[in-house]
DNA sequence: TCTCCTTTGTTGAATATTCAACAGACTTGT
DNA sequence: ACAAGTCTGTTGAATATTCAACAAAGGAGA
C-alpha cells in the first residue's frame, strides 16, 4: 500500500499533497483499487463513465477502433498517469476509447462528482486536487494539440519529420528513443507501416538521421 | 454593458452565475475587455498567454500555421465560448495557434491565476467558476479528440463519412448546415480542396447524401 | 439585370500511399 | 545454440491524393 502511494504522491493529479493527507482524502473520495493483468480492457469504448482513472503501477494503451476494427493508438499511459479524466469531467458522455493493459497493472478509481463536491470540513484539499485536475486536462489538450498537428500533414514524410521533431524538442535533445514499435507508430501517426519504414529508409538515405529499432538521432 | 453580460451569463465559463455575482466576480478577476475589427489577430501563435479569452460577441477562428505557411483550421469560435484556456492553465506555455477575427469582436481577457487564487472572503463563486473551467476543457478535449477521429481516417472519403456523421450526431438529424466553406472543410480534414468536391460527388452519385453548398442530407 | 468576384466542381498528369508478399534481423524460451 | 515467433525493411502493382488549370455556379453591388 505505501507503494501505491509513492506513485500517487509523484503523479500530477496529487502532486502538492502529502501521504498523509493523501490517505485521508481517498478514503474520503471513495477511490477504487482494482487489478488487472496483461492484454486486459481496463474500460471499453460505450461504457459511460463517472470515475477517473490512475495507473498506479503498469503500463496501458489508449486505443480507438473504428467501426471496421481499424486501431488507433491515441496514447500510452504509464505509472503516475491518469486517464478517461475528459469523459468523466463531461457529464452524460460515454467512452470513445478503449484503454488496454500492455503489463499487468495496478489501477485507482475516482469519482469525480466526488472530487468536485465542496466538503471543506472534510477535506482542504479538495481544491488543490481540483486545481491539479485542471492542469491535468490542460496538458492532456496540448497532447492532441501535438498529435493534430502531426496528423494534419498531407504526407508520411511530414507526419514523421513533425512527430521526430517534436520527440526531439520534448527530450530537449537530438538523440532519444521512442515509445513505439514500429507498427505502433504507424497506428499512431495513422500511415502504413510499410510506408513508414520505406520513408524511414529514404530519410536515412538523404542524411536527415540514423535509427535503429525505436533509438533515433536527428541530424542536421 | 448589460448585452455583454448577458452573452456572458450564458456561456459555458460562467454558467449557474447570475448577473450581479457576474458584475463583481469581473472586477475581482480584473477582467479586461477589448473590441477587436474584422480579419484581426486577437492573439498569435508564439505568445506566452496567462489570460484566457471569452468572446463576448462577434466570430473568430483557431488558426494553425506550419513552417511553410500552410493553414489548419482547428476550430471556429462564436460568442459566449472561450479560447487559449490551454494555454493560460498549463504554465509555462506559449501559444502554438493564431486566434483570428472573421467579424468585428469584443473579447473578454481573464487572468488564470486570478481564477485559481483563493479568496472565499470576497468571491464565494470562484469556485463555480473553476468547476466551469473543468468541464470546458473537458469540452475541449472531446472536441480535439473528434477531430483526431476524423484525421485518423486514411482517405479522404472517409474522413468526410466520419466528419458528416459527427454532424449529423450533433444536429440529431441527417439533414443539417455545416459551418465551414468547402476550402475551410478541406484545411479542417487537412485535404486537398477539389479532391474533397471530387469524393462529395462520388457520394451523391452513390446515393449516399445530398448537398447544396453547406447544406448537407445523408442518405441510408 | 448585368457585371465582377468568390466559391465550387471537373479533369488529367504527376506524385504518394496502400496493399500483399516475402526476406532478413531480432527475441524469447528451451 | 537452436527453433519458433515477432518485428522491420523492401518491392512492385493497384489505388488515392495532390497539383494546376479552367469551367460553372452563386452572390453582392451598381
Amino acid at each position: 500500500m505505501k507503494k501505491d502511494f509513492f506513485a500517487l504522491c509523484h503523479s500530477r493529479l496529487f502532486s502538492g499533497i502529502t501521504e498523509e493527507e493523501l490517505e485521508g482524502m481517498l478514503g474520503c473520495l471513495q477511490a477504487k483499487s482494482v487489478r488487472f493483468p496483461k492484454d486486459a480492457y481496463i474500460l471499453r469504448a460505450g461504457e459511460p463513465v463517472d470515475s477517473l482513472g490512475i495507473l498506479v503501477f503498469g503500463s496501458a494503451l489508449i486505443i480507438q477502433e473504428d467501426f471496421w476494427g481499424n486501431r488507433n493508438i491515441l496514447s500510452s499511459i504509464s505509472a503516475g498517469q491518469s486517464f478517461a479524466e475528459t469523459f468523466a469531467c463531461a457529464p452524460g458522455t460515454a467512452l470513445n476509447v478503449d484503454v488496454v493493459t500492455q503489463a499487468p497493472s495496478d489501477v485507482l478509481f475516482l469519482n469525480v462528482r466526488r472530487i468536485l463536491e465542496l466538503c471543506p470540513s472534510a477535506c482542504a484539499y479538495h481544491s488543490r486536487l481540483i486545481r491539479n485536475l485542471l492542469s491535468d486536462l490542460a496538458g492532456k489538450n496540448l497532447y492532441f494539440n501535438e498529435k493534430i498537428t502531426h496528423l494534419g500533414q498531407r504526407t508520411t514524410r511530414a507526419k514523421l519529420l513533425s512527430y521526430l521533431s517534436a520527440e526531439a524538442r520534448r527530450h530537449g535533445c537530438a538523440e532519444f528513443d521512442i515509445p513505439f514499435s514500429r507498427q505502433q507508430l504507424a497506428d499512431y501517426l495513422s500511415v502504413e507501416r510499410s510506408g513508414l519504414s520505406a520513408e524511414l529508409g529514404k530519410l536515412r538515405a538523404e542524411g536527415l538521421l540514423e535509427f535503429h529499432r525505436n533509438h533515433f538521432l536527428l541530424k542536421t
